[in-house]
DNA sequence: CGACAGTTTGAAGCGGCTCAATCGGGGTGG
DNA sequence: CCACCCCGATTGAGCCGCTTCAAACTGTCG
C-alpha cells in the first residue's frame, strides 16, 4: 500500500486524505540496483521513485571525466524532484545495493496534476533540496577542506538520525573516498588527509562504510554546521495543527550494507 | 495591474486565468533600496516579491565575514522563493539601486492556496534556481577559476538576454570584482587576474559595470556552459499549447546602473 | 587638496593537486 | 593452499593555483 511513499512525500506535508488515498492505490514497482549503476538517468521524467534501500548520490559529470556529486540520497528520499516537470538534469547513481520504489510518469503526472497538496509537499521537497544545495555552495566556496568534510558528516549523521537510521553517534556510510573527494571538490590523497586528521582530533573516523561520530559538539563548531539545512520546509502555522499526526515508518533495517 | 508579477510568474506557467486575475488584483507596494542594502532579510516569509529594477545578488555570510553569494538576481526573477512555506534561509542583497515590487505575506499565502497553477508555476521556478545552483556547485567544485569566471558570464549574459536586457554581445552587469569573486569563491586578486586573462584572450571583459563579450563561442566552449541551465522547467505539452501566448513584457530600459 | 573606495601590481606562502610507489584485503584461478 | 591480481587506502615528494600581504595607482567626492 506504498506506506513508504507517502510517508516520504508527507514528511513534507501535510497531505490532504484524497491525496494520500490516491498515493495509496497507484502503481508500483519494486526496482533493485547494484553498486555503480544509474538509478535515475539524465533527461528522465519523475516517477516519484523513492529510495527503500541503499545510498545513492546525484551527480553531474564534466567533458573532462571529473565528477560533482551535487548530494547523498539516503532512504525515504524522493529521487526525481528534478524531472517532475520536465526531464531532469542530473543522474543519480547507487553506491550500495538500493532499493526503489517508483510508479510510472503518467501516473505521477495525473497525481500531480489531480492534488495541489501533493504538489505543494513536493514543491517544499524541492526547496528542502535547495536549501541543502545552499548550504554545500557555501562549503565549496568558502570553507577550508575540513570544515567542508566536517560539514559533510553533520549533514549525513543528522539526516538519518531524523529518519530513524542512525545510532547514537554512529551512521551508516558505505563509500569511497573518492565519492567523498568529488562531494567536496578536492582530490582523493587530500580527502584522505583530512579524514586522518578529523580521526586523530577526535572528531569523526570512518572505517569500513561506517561513520562514528566522536564529539558531535566540536564537529559541529568546525562545520559551522546548521541544523536546519535539511530540514522539511514546514509551515509554522500548519505543523503545529498536524504535530506528530503523520511519522516517518522506522527504516533503521532498511538500510543494508 | 502588476503586469510585472503576472508576467514574471507566467513566465514559468501556464497560469490558469483565474490565477493572473487574483495576481492582477493583490496589493503591491513598490520599494526602492540603496545599493548594499538589503532586499529580502533571512527568515523572512515570502511576499512575491518581483525585482523590477537593478541587480542583486542571494548570499550568505559566514561567522568570520567570508561572503558566498548564492545566485544573481536580473529583473524579472521573484526574490523570496525560499520563504513560500516558511522563512528563507538566505539574504538578498541590491549591489545597485533596486526597485522591488511586492504584496503582503498574507495575501501571497492565500494566492498560493487558492491556485494550484501558481503553487505549480512557483515549484517550476524553484525547481529552475535549484537547477542553476547545480550547475555553480559543479563549478565551485571541479571547474577552473578561468571556467568558473566564463560559466558565470555566460549565464548572466544569457539570462539578461533571454528577458531582452541584453544587447548583442553586450549586457550590463553593474558589480565590484569583490562581488565576482565572492560567487566563485575566489580571491579578489585572482578575480581581477583571471578577468585580465579574459580579456587579454579576446573572450570578454567587464568594464565600468558593463559586460562585454567578445566571443560567444570560445567562451562557451571554455565554460561548458549549458544553455539549458537557467531555462524554465517547461512541461514539453503544456509548452506546445500555450506557445507564444504569454511573454515577459520588454525590460529592455529597466535595469538602470 | 585630502579621503576614500576600488583596481591594479608584485612577491611570498600555503593549501591542495599530481605523480608515483607501497600496502592491504578479498577474490580468483591454478 | 598458494600465487596472483585488482581495487582501494595509504604515504611521500614536488609542484601549481590560488591566497595573503602590501603597496601603488586611479577616479570620485567632499
Amino acid at each position: 500500500m506504498n506506506r513508504l511513499l507517502i510517508a516520504s512525500i508527507d514528511r513534507f506535508g501535510p497531505l490532504k486524505d484524497d491525496a494520500r488515498t490516491s498515493l495509496g492505490a497507484c502503481s508500483q514497482t519494486v526496482v533493485t540496483v547494484s553498486p555503480g549503476h544509474s538509478l535515475v538517468q539524465r533527461g528522465e521524467p519523475s516517477r516519484l521513485r523513492v529510495l527503500a534501500k541503499g545510498l545513492a548520490v546525484r551527480q553531474h559529470v564534466l567533458a573532462d571525466g571529473a565528477r560533482q556529486i551535487l548530494g547523498f540520497v539516503t532512504p525515504g528520499d524522493l529521487l526525481d524532484l528534478g524531472g517532475l516537470f520536465a526531464g531532469g538534469d542530473h543522474e543519480v547513481r547507487a553506491l550500495n545495493a538500493c532499493e526503489v520504489r517508483q510508479t510510472t510518469a503518467r501516473e505521477a503526472r495525473s497525481l500531480l496534476r489531480q492534488h495541489p497538496s501533493l504538489l505543494a509537499a513536493l514543491c517544499r521537497a524541492v526547496m528542502t533540496e535547495a536549501k541543502l544545495q545552499r548550504n554545500w555552495m557555501v562549503g565549496l566556496g568558502r570553507r577550508s577542506a575540513l570544515a567542508r568534510t566536517a560539514n559533510l558528516f553533520c549533514e549525513i549523521y543528522a539526516r538519518q538520525k531524523a529518519v530513524g537510521l542512525a545510532a547514537e553517534g554512529r551512521c551508516r556510510l558505505p563509500v569511497l573516498q573518492a565519492d567523498i573527494a568529488d562531494a567536496l571538490g578536492l582530490s582523493v590523497v587530500h580527502t584522505h588527509r583530512v579524514l586522518q586528521t578529523l580521526k586523530k582530533s577526535g572528531l569523526a573516523s570512518l572505517r569500513d562504510g561506517d561513520l562514528s561520530i566522536e564529539d558531535w559538539d566540536r564537529l559541529v563548531g568546525l562545520a559551522e554546521f546548521d541544523p536546519d539545512c535539511f530540514r522539511p520546509q514546514h509551515d509554522p502555522a500548519e505543523l503545529a495543527a498536524t504535530r506528530g499526526r503523520h511519522t516517518l515508518p522506522a527504516l533503521t533495517a532498511a538500510q543494508q550494507a
